[in-house]
DNA sequence: ATAAAGTGAGTAACTAATTACTATCTTCTA
DNA sequence: TAGAAGATAGTAATTAGTTACTCACTTTAT
C-alpha cells in the first residue's frame, strides 16, 4: 500500500486515480462513484482531482483506456503460441475470466458506460474495446472452421456473440451471488457447453 | 394513448407510473430516471407521484413486480403444451427474447438494480425473479436429460447459467448496436449453438 | 359536501467544477 | 553550493445545478 503519499508527480497521481476508480467499482455501483469518493479513498481533497483531469468524464476515459490495454494484452498473451484455435479460444476465455475475477468492477463499469445516453467519450472507448475484442474471437473461430476443429456451418457472428455473452452471464451470476470467486469455479463447465456447441464433434 | 388524463383512481395511476418507468428505461440509463422525468412524461407534477408511492424505491419495486409477473407468465405460456423439453426451452428462449424486444429497458433495469450497494427492496425482488426463472430452466434441462434429448453428463447448473447468459449477451449486443430489433434477428443463430452444446447429439 | 387527486413552491442534501491561497519540489544562478 | 525564482501539487471554501421528498392549498369526481 502506498498509503496516501502526497505531492506525487502528475503522471503517477493520474495512474493512482485510475486504479482507485477500478477498486471502487468493485465495491459499489460504478455510476454512483463520485469525485468526492475517489478523492477520499486517495487521501486527497476533491478539488485536487481536477488538477490532473479536466472533468470526471476524462477520469472515466482514462479508466477505460487502462481496462482496454490490460484486458487485450492479457488475452493476447494467453492466446499466443497456442496452435489449436479451439484451445486458444479456451485460453482466451479463461484469461478473460481471471481478469474479471481480479477486477470485478470492470464489467460493471463497461456496462454502465454503455447505458449512458448520447455519445460520451468513455462510451466510445468501450465500443472500440469490444470491437477489437470481437475481432480476436472472430479470427480464432474462422481459423477453427478452416482447421476443421469447428462446425463448418457455424454462424461466426452468433458464435462471437455467444462467446462474449457467456462471460457476461458468468459476471451476472457472480454479481447475484455477491461472490467474485464463483466466476472462476463456474467458468469451465460453462465453456465446456460452448465448446461442444461450436465444435466439429470430433 | 391515454394522453394525460388527470384525476385517475390511485390504482390506475400506479399502473401508469410503472408503465411509464418501463418506457423511460428503454430510452435512457435507468439509473438516471428521476421522479421529475417520470412525472413529466405522465403529464403530472413531481409531487403528485408521492401521493401514490412513499418513495422512489417503492416505485422501482412496483416496476420489478410488474416485470416479474409479465415475464414469468409469458415464458410459462410459451412452454405449456410443448412436450419436448428442448423444444420447450427454445420456446422459452424466444418468448424471453420477444419480451425484451418489446421492453428493451427491462434487462437494463434488472442489471442496474443488481449493481446497487447494500440490500435494497427492488434488488431483492430481482434476486427472487432470477431464482424463479432459473428453476424453470433447470426443470426443463433435467427433463431433457431424462428424456435423452440432452447430453446425459451435462452440467445442469452451467447449462442454466449459460441460458441466462446467452440472453444477456444478446441484450448487450443490441445495446452496443443501439438497435433493439437486432436481438430478434440474432437470437435463432445463438440459440442454435446453445442447443448443440447441450443436446444429446441425436 | 367530502374525500381523493393534483398543484406548485418550497427544502435539505448532494453533485461536479472553480478559485484564491498555500505547501512542496526543481532548477538555475551567483 | 547556497538560496532565490519558478513550477507543480494540494487545500478549503464556494459555486450553480440537481435530486428526492414535503406540505399547505386547490381542483375534481362521486
Amino acid at each position: 500500500m502506498a498509503l496516501h503519499v502526497k505531492h506525487l508527480p502528475a503522471e503517477e497521481r493520474r495512474a493512482i486515480t485510475v486504479e482507485t476508480v477500478v477498486e471502487l467499482a468493485a465495491e459499489q455501483n460504478p455510476n454512483d462513484i463520485t469525485t468526492a469518493a475517489i478523492a477520499k479513498r486517495m487521501g486527497l481533497t476533491q478539488g485536487a482531482l481536477f488538477r490532473h483531469f479536466p472533468s470526471k468524464s476524462a477520469i472515466m476515459s482514462a479508466v477505460m483506456e487502462w481496462v482496454a490495454e490490460r484486458l487485450l494484452s492479457r488475452v493476447d498473451k494467453a492466446v499466443q503460441s497456442i496452435e489449436s484455435p479451439i484451445a486458444a479460444l479456451e485460453a482466451m476465455f479463461m484469461a478473460h475470466v481471471a481478469f474479471v475475477a481480479e477486477h470485478p468492477g470492470v464489467p460493471r463499469m463497461l456496462f454502465g458506460e454503455l447505458q449512458h445516453a448520447g455519445e460520451t467519450a468513455p462510451k466510445r472507448m468501450v465500443h472500440t474495446l469490444i470491437s477489437r475484442y470481437g475481432e480476436r474471437v472472430r479470427k480464432l473461430i474462422d481459423a477453427g472452421k478452416a482447421a476443421g476443429e469447428m462446425h463448418p456451418a457455424l454462424d461466426t457472428e452468433a458464435a462471437v456473440n455467444l462467446f462474449v455473452g457467456t462471460i457476461q452471464g458468468l459476471v451476472m451470476q457472480s454479481l447475484l451471488a455477491g461472490d467474485v470467486r464463483q466466476i472462476g469455479r463456474d467458468a469451465p463447465g460453462v465453456f465446456a457447453i460452448y465448446r461442444r456447441g461450436i465444435g466439429s464433434g470430433m
